[in-house]
Parts: C-alpha cells; sequence; structure tokens
DNA sequence: CTGCTGGTAGAACATTGGTTTTATGTTACA
DNA sequence: TGTAACATAAAACCAATGTTCTACCAGCAG
C-alpha cells in the first residue's frame, strides 16, 4: 500500500507541474525542465522528489528513457492509457483507411450501423475509436456523433456493447450482445428499434466498447 | 494546403509506428526507435523521412528536443490537445484537492451537484474533468460515474452545460444555464427534478461542459 | 551523357537529459 | 545533545538522442 499522507511542497508543485507539463505539451518534462520550472537549485533534487514521488506511486520512472516520467492515476495505471486514443475515422461513411484517407467523415443519411474496416483493429493494435452515427443506442446514453472507443476483442459476454460483424450482410453494428442457445441477439438501447437475431456463426465480435466520449461546441 | 498525394511505403510505415508507439507508451518513439522498428539502416533517413512528414503536415518536431515528434490531426492540430485532461477528483464527495487528497471518490449518497474546489480551474489553466456522481443530467445522456471535462469559462450561452457556483449556498452544481432576467434557471437535464432559480448576482459560471466521457468494465 | 530530384547509407558530431557522488542543512525524537 | 531520516546542493559523468555531412544510387527530363 502506498502511503499518501501529507506531500512537501516543493514535492507537490513538482508532480502538478508534471501534468500540467504533460497536459499542454503532449510530452512529460526533462528533469531540468523541472528543475526551471520549479526553481530548484540542483537537478539531484528534482530526481530526489521524483524518487518520492515513485515510490509513492505517484508515477513510474522509465529508466534511461529520455523524458521517461509516467503519470499513474490512482490505480496505480498510466494515466494515459484510455483517453490517448485516435479517433481513427467517422462511421457510417465507410471509409476503408480512414487514418490517411479522407478528410473527414462526410455527414452522411442517419444511419444506424457501424461501418468498420474490417482491418481496423489490426492495424491499430490496442484501441481505436470511431464517430456513431445515429441514435440506435441513445437509451445507452450514446447519442448521434459520439465517440465510442473500442478494444479489439474477439468475444464478449452478455449484455456488452460490441462492434459486430455480421458476415452475410458485410456490416458492422453497434449493439448490445446476448448469446442465446445458437442464436445471438444484437438488441439496440433503443426502445423504438428492434433486435437483430441471427446465426451465431453469422455474427463476429470485433470488438467491445470501452469508452464513449461527446464534445460539446 | 499540404499536399497529399500518394505516401511511399516506408514513410507511411514509420508514421503509422510513431502513432502505434505513442498511443502504447504515452511518449513520441525517438528518432532511434523508429530506425529500429522500422528497420532502417541509418538514423538520417529517418530523419529525412520525419522532415518529409512534417512538410506534408502529418507531424511537427519540436527542434533539439527529445522525443520531439508530436501528431498532427487533419485539421493540423495536435491530436491530443482534447484528450489529454487528467480526471483531477471525482465529485459530491467534496474534497477541496482532490489531486492529491482523496483514494479515490468514495461512493457517497445520491447527489445532483457537483461539488469543485473554486480554485481549480485556477491551478489547471486549461481544462479539467470530475467525475460525476447522481443522475441529475440523465436526460442530456450524462450518467451517473460519466466523467465530464470542464473548459474553465466566466459566462455561458443560454442551453449550455455549465458548472455554476451557487455563492450563497456555497455549492456548484452541473446543470444547464439559462437567462431569464434578472434571474438565473438552472435545469437539470432530467424530467424528475426541477429546475433551480435564483439571482444572477448569486451565480458564478465556473466553466462549460466541452466533454462527456465514459468508461465501460 | 549530364544534371536534377527523391530516396538510402554510414559515420561522426553536439546537445539533451538521466544518473551518481559527495557534501551540507533541517527536523524530529529518544 | 546526538543521531537518524529527510531534504537540498553543486558538480561531474555519460548514455540517450537530435543533427549534420558526405557519398551513393535510381529514375528521368533535356
Amino acid at each position: 500500500m502506498t502511503t499518501r499522507k501529507k506531500m512537501p511542497e516543493r514535492r507537490r508543485r513538482i508532480f502538478e507541474f508534471i501534468q500540467e507539463f504533460y497536459f499542454e505539451n503532449g510530452i512529460p518534462p526533462t528533469v531540468r525542465d523541472i528543475q526551471q520550472a520549479c526553481e530548484i537549485s540542483s537537478t539531484s533534487v528534482v530526481d530526489y522528489n521524483l524518487r518520492q514521488l515513485e515510490e509513492a506511486g505517484y508515477l513510474n520512472r522509465r529508466k534511461e528513457v529520455a523524458r521517461g516520467i509516467e503519470l499513474l492515476g490512482r490505480d496505480g495505471e498510466p494515466v494515459s492509457s484510455a483517453p490517448r486514443v485516435q479517433i481513427v475515422g467517422s462511421i457510417a461513411a465507410g471509409q476503408p483507411l480512414p487514418v490517411f484517407s479522407t478528410e473527414d467523415g462526410a455527414a452522411s443519411e442517419e444511419f444506424d450501423t457501424v461501418e468498420v474496416s474490417p482491418d481496423l483493429p489490426r492495424r491499430h493494435g490496442k484501441l481505436f475509436a470511431l464517430k456513431v452515427n445515429g441514435k440506435s443506442m441513445i437509451d445507452a446514453l450514446i447519442d448521434d456523433g459520439d465517440v465510442v472507443v473500442i478494444k479489439p476483442v474477439e468475444d464478449a459476454t452478455d449484455g456488452e456493447m460490441v462492434v459486430a460483424w455480421l458476415k452475410d450482410e458485410e456490416e458492422a453494428t453497434l449493439k448490445r450482445f446476448y448469446r442465446e442457445g445458437d442464436q445471438v441477439r444484437l438488441q439496440p438501447a433503443n426502445s423504438t428499434m428492434s433486435p437483430i437475431y441471427c446465426q451465431a456463426d453469422n455474427v463476429e465480435v470485433r470488438g467491445r466498447v470501452v469508452t464513449v466520449l461527446r464534445k460539446y461546441g
């Protein structure tokens, strides 16, 4: 258990500076960045305090790596893992390779399916994000225009929100997933829409929604 | 206008590697990281291609800075600017300085207000995020447990979702904002709850919701 | 052929930036 | 009052990393 009691003023200052610096610049500060910003006379003092912060579980230091400081959340996980996902493309427009191809996902008709290029998950090992078109998930508090972050997985548990690929139809859709015998029910979280039933072997789970993101104005 | 036509295979590979590396590690790769990953025989080749990528508007290079590569979106802005916000604390628990204080926002009663330390906006120049407690914003598709990212602003337009500080009550709350004469209506986006009316000079807008973020299991 | 452009190589150079060592000041407490 | 744990300093060391220089090769237009 990391002890989190009082924190010396200077150390606190250092930690907050690291946060700000990282948020504003997208890269962690160097020891000397910290030194200057916090008006410390020696890098060794910074180093010392960084060690303390590390021990207290506030951050992680990659050894011998330039700008190797990694901020940790309360859970001890890097704070970056979730937000640091790129929106690889908008949906329903169906561009094959959004990253390099189109300018942006031009507005299209209302559409309740989520077009996902099949190789998308593979091209981005971990997570990727897509913009949702349509209101089929409105009851799950996912609105038209929201962005969903997907973790590529092969399988899902009942009730999870997944990107499901329908082989025959050759389309992907964002729905809640329920196994029912050798059938699968894909439930739109919208009471005005009906579920889709189909053979289990016609459905391929492509990924699970791990985050929903909505931007205003 | 940055010309975006064909892209040599190797260059493309480099760019994609940078993306992946950054997403997975939270820091950009070094020239040599790229060199190795993309099996290139010389750092100068990497440098050359980075120059090209920079010129084409795919990225930015901070001169003489270790790991100085900055990815750009289609708009030419750093891709990170929006998501790179930290959750400074959970709400409704009312810790004054969430970053350093508590272990986590221990579950508390259902509560429809959002406690914000008054100096929070000042301490984090740009954006900060808070975890929402309670369902008062459910009709705005913001659920209990969601995270809202706040941009500190002094004023708001009608209908915007804001963090409003009630001077007399000394509490902050997350509501839609409507000016009505010399009164202000703070409308919970939840049909089962009633709006709060109060004198305009008793209300201080602390910030505007710019993003909503929800994580799943 | 000649020169130009785009791309690749190899090696060295120069700075940035993490780490270490040794010394000093400060506070708490038995 | 001594001693240990905590915190600060100054300086040096050297690995990590951005940058540069020169050379080479292929295609291609004139």
